[in-house]
DNA sequence: CATGAATGAGCGTTCATTCAT
DNA sequence: GATGAATGAACGCTCATTCAT
């Protein structure tokens, strides 16, 4: 009768579980029974260890882009300037490709929920954007790039990686190597000396 | 006790109805009763004109991406080269800009609603990126700017756009000057020179 | 544009409609919009003819048991004792054979349709088993049969009959020849002389 | 404040209930809401311990009509020849008596539901048909009765003890003694002798 | 900590019926 | 007589959440 051991405790179990039929079925056609299913543990179980299905959710979410931020900011910690770019959309492709399915989470479900929803959203959206802001701010002081709106760059730089990402995140297209070679040029280009328009 | 004259037919009212709750609540956030109340109408009217819930929302959603594809190819008709870019998104800021309410319905609700929205979302998105990348190859034949993989700048131009203008249209913030005046030259920069391609 | 001419009259063509979406569906799975279709008439049409479904319902059954009711009894006029069975049951079959579609309605969709159709449905049993109990009074006061329980008799008849009708009803076996040849004699013997029990 | 307790299991009580409500109102009639009232319990059990309406209906018929198959066939297991009918038809008048609602459901409910119920009317029908078709078979070949067609047989026997058993489960009439001692006699008369077979 | 039967507010949808034209 | 858009009461069912064991 002996139980089959499973190291994870179970509350890491709910959260793999959760993670996988989010991800699958998206916020709303997700069923507290089939994430206690997933789990193999009981109702009561999640209720312990989560308030309710959104605060179960934005755990996911949270934790990931905690992730996200935290390799990131690693990754660049080393870099100087605009070499940073390159370093940073790297590192979020690489992430991103191991983690799919939070993936997914963070960049699809947790948009458009409702105004429950609302403030994480803007809350996330504004911590990356906040943080490409910055290194902007820092590179236009530097004089490595044109002085531009930054707050605009920011966002408008946060807006083409995600839209890129998640279009490979769905359909595996285009390569990681082609985004790579294809968009830190464009991003880089965006914000050079020369002008033209 | 003359009723006041509404020269809307019914679907017309359902449809600014449900236009204003679904902006408003989001849509799981919305009950038909609520249509039903804003509309003036009754519940079976609704179903009279729409099978469910889900084909009125994407009435909506259909209505106002042709209302913008319509806008955007009209202003840009009697264009030629990079100033359509101009052109267009100064179309697209002032149509978002009238129709707010649709537009946060494209450009939110109409994401991570699930896999039976999933097709549309994909659908409408597909529609505009390829619009975009239209005009792209037809500038790089043209020799206006230099050869770069235009698949994967039609949908970093989308998502920057989308990114800029979302935060717009929830913040207010920038303003739309200052978004034409900052996110036109950022893109048109971002396919300038021949520096690397 | 010259309408084809249909000779029917609008009610009858509602009355021919709803008998074929009655007996096709039976009486709560069959929605007055499909006996619109049907009618090619209008929803204002068919309660302009009739009061309401119920009652358009009543009137086919109605229809229908007052045919088989005249036919038996013509049938049976211009006969005398026991021979009236053969005959009877030999209409009755050919009646039901000929009009298939309402004879489900008389048999299966009559029945069990809730409160507000039990007293329809006793009465058109009870007309039958009254039809049959008065032959067989006739019979016992000539002496033709036993004197035996004419009520329970008439009912055991009645039961038996509609029994096999129904089978044959619904899956076309026994065939028509077979529930004659053996159907009566076993009616005939029920009430014979000779006991043996 | 304490409870008045009942011994059944809740879906003991719900079965109990639908029972009641089904008999007394007919199954389209009866709403789930009435059923949760009768049973003292929530919605939510109901739809916990069967997966719809339908379901705790036929619950209820398959539950009796066991019941009922169940009895006969131990009643009659000690006997011998066409004495198992007048057995079996005591054992199902004393059943039906004893369980006039359940009785009704399976007589009258099951019938005319619709397509969704035709085939387990049918396959319940059959059931007891091929039953006594069985016993009818085995007579026959024992030489206890005449040959007959002992499909058609079976199928006019059940429907006249349906029928007896339906009025007086309806009206009360005849007495059980009077079914007992007209119907059995009729019934065996019916297969008697070899006048014609 | 874990369990799972029980809860019940809430919702989308249906469809017989009405009535202004 | 005929039409069909409009009505709205009613219903089956869902599912996040609770709590006694």
């Amino acid at each position: 009768m002996a139980e089959s051991i499973d190291p994870r405790t179970t509350r890491e179990r709910i959260m793999d579980a959760a993670l996988n039929v989010f991800s699958r079925k998206g916020y709303h056609e997700t069923r507290m029974d089939e994430i206690v299913e997933e789990a193999a543990t009981s109702k009561g179980s999640i209720y312990f260890h989560f308030p309710n299905k959104e605060k179960l959710f934005l755990a996911l979410v949270d934790q990931f882009a905690d992730l996200l931020e935290r390799r990131v900011t690693e990754a660049i910690a080393g870099q100087r300037g605009m070499h940073r770019v390159q370093t940073a959309l790297t590192t979020v492709l690489e992430t991103f490709s191991k983690y799919r399915r939070p993936a997914k989470l963070l960049l699809v479900q947790a948009v458009g929920l409702g105004s429950a929803f609302e403030r994480k959203r803007l809350e996330t959206t504004d911590r990356f954007a906040a943080l490409i802001q910055t290194y902007l701010d820092e590179a236009v002081a530097a004089g490595e790039i044109a002085p531009v709106d930054t707050t605009v760059t920011a966002h408008a730089w946060m807006g083409a990686i995600y839209n890129v990402v998640i279009q490979w995140v769905y359909t595996g297209e285009p390569s990681q190597e082609r985004i790579l070679s294809a968009l830190v040029p464009l991003l880089l280009k965006s914000v050079s000396g020369e002008e033209r328009a």
